[in-house]
DNA sequence: CTTCAGGATATTGTATACAATCGACTATCG
DNA sequence: CGATAGTCGATTGTATACAATATCCTGAAG
């Protein structure tokens, strides 16, 4: 409905890939509702450019699960459900489990450096119990996470999941604050695990911070009106 | 270098699709060798389109980490290593191992007549002794069995790790034709498991197929020169 | 009142034109 | 002879124009 869809355009990696992470945001915060339309010439007129890297943009979110395009039907925000919820984490745990795994193998001392600042940052905005703020933090602590495992592969798939299973986080941390301490803590039980080196540790950290974070989440999930939009 | 790239482009499901699935056949067959350049004007005018489905088709196969990007660099074909043929490897232990409990869960009798359709067409292609015709057929079966997972999100993943881990197995099965009896016996035993409905036994066949697979296609690698281009 | 045919409209898919940038080559200067 | 600035060609990035098609509305027939 009433989308602001307000953010800057600069280009420091290419105006389909600046887009389609403004996009993300507008979707994962909920700015644009889940079902709506997605029409290029209105987004690339708003934004004062052409449909071309649009196209581009919607093309990336579809690969992120955020956006569904049919042929010649247009695009559309995908929808929140309590299957794909259930669906997204199952693959959640077993590559979070394995990138934390390989992490703590193959981290080197800059990898480390980067976990524990992420994980300050990640702090601080548990302080200030901002659910997008602490969202963000996460985010990039996840990654930091998964770059640590220097597998590449992991990583590009990854980067595929993960969207997607921030709008959940997002419905629920909404909803539940108190859900940003349980998040803290396990990343700090990662993030140790990690500096270890301990692959096992790590990864069984991982994928039980994950396990119930899916269960916690998912119930809140069942709870709220997150599932039917407000049309 | 001397490319045929002779592929009928019908379009039953949209032109980037098409010509996708043309590139990936390429790729993985090795008539495109890895590093080489992949220029859109020249694909466009041999295949006498226009660059927008052929510039498409290449963010199609990046994301399925066949094809390289570089902004205003150009596009090329990805390489092989064996650094990558074991993340391919590490991730598809996980996420195939899940596809199949998930399947020995949630399949239908219609997945089931799938399954044992495309099992039936693995075994004569096995016969046949054609590493392209069993590859083809193989990959048949595993959507069968990714789809029996009814988890869409899983698909869309493994749709995008897959094709990166055929190429490796179209080298290793050149090499070594015996190679296709032991897939074909390992995938029979992940049949049966998910016939029987046992997600344990179901997920524990397929990681000991695809952790042995890793082994000896690694091996077979290694010992060939597949990772230096005949440049 | 419902259903179906037909056309108008909105939107995507493809082609083409133009702009920007990268790499290589060359010529000039030290 | 080596290094470097400048220019040119090749290729991608973006914009615009055109084609194709799906959806919606209208209206007439049953």
């Amino acid at each position: 409905m009433g989308t602001p869809l307000a953010f800057n355009l600069s280009l420091p990696e290419g105006l389909p890939q600046e887009l389609a992470r403004g996009l993300e945001e507008a979707i994962v915060f909920r700015d644009l509702t889940p079902g709506e339309r997605l029409v290029e010439e209105d987004i690339a007129s708003r934004f004062d450019i052409s449909r071309s890297p649009v196209r581009e943009a919607f093309r990336i979110l579809e690969t992120r699960g955020l956006v569904l395009r049919e042929a010649r039907r247009g695009s559309r925000v995908a929808d929140l459900s309590r299957r794909d919820l259930d669906e997204v984490y199952a693959c959640r745990v077993e590559l979070e489990g394995l990138a934390a795994a390989q992490a703590a193998r193959a981290r080197t001392p800059a990898d480390l450096d980067s976990l524990d600042e992420r994980l300050e940052a990640l702090t601080v905005a548990r302080d200030r119990a901002s659910p997008r703020g602490f969202l963000r933090a996460s985010m990039a602590l996840s990654r930091a996470i998964h770059e640590a495992s220097h597998n590449r592969t992991l990583i590009r798939l990854l980067s595929t999941l993960e969207p997607q299973a921030m709008r959940y986080r997002y419905v629920a941390y909404v909803r539940a604050e108190s859900l940003m301490d349980a998040s803290l803590e396990g990343n700090g039980a990662v993030a140790e695990s990690i500096h270890t080196g301990d692959c096992e540790a790590a990864s069984a950290a991982t994928t039980r911070m994950i396990r119930n974070a899916w269960a916690v989440v998912g119930r809140v999930f069942d709870e709220s009106d997150a599932a039917e939009p407000a049309a």
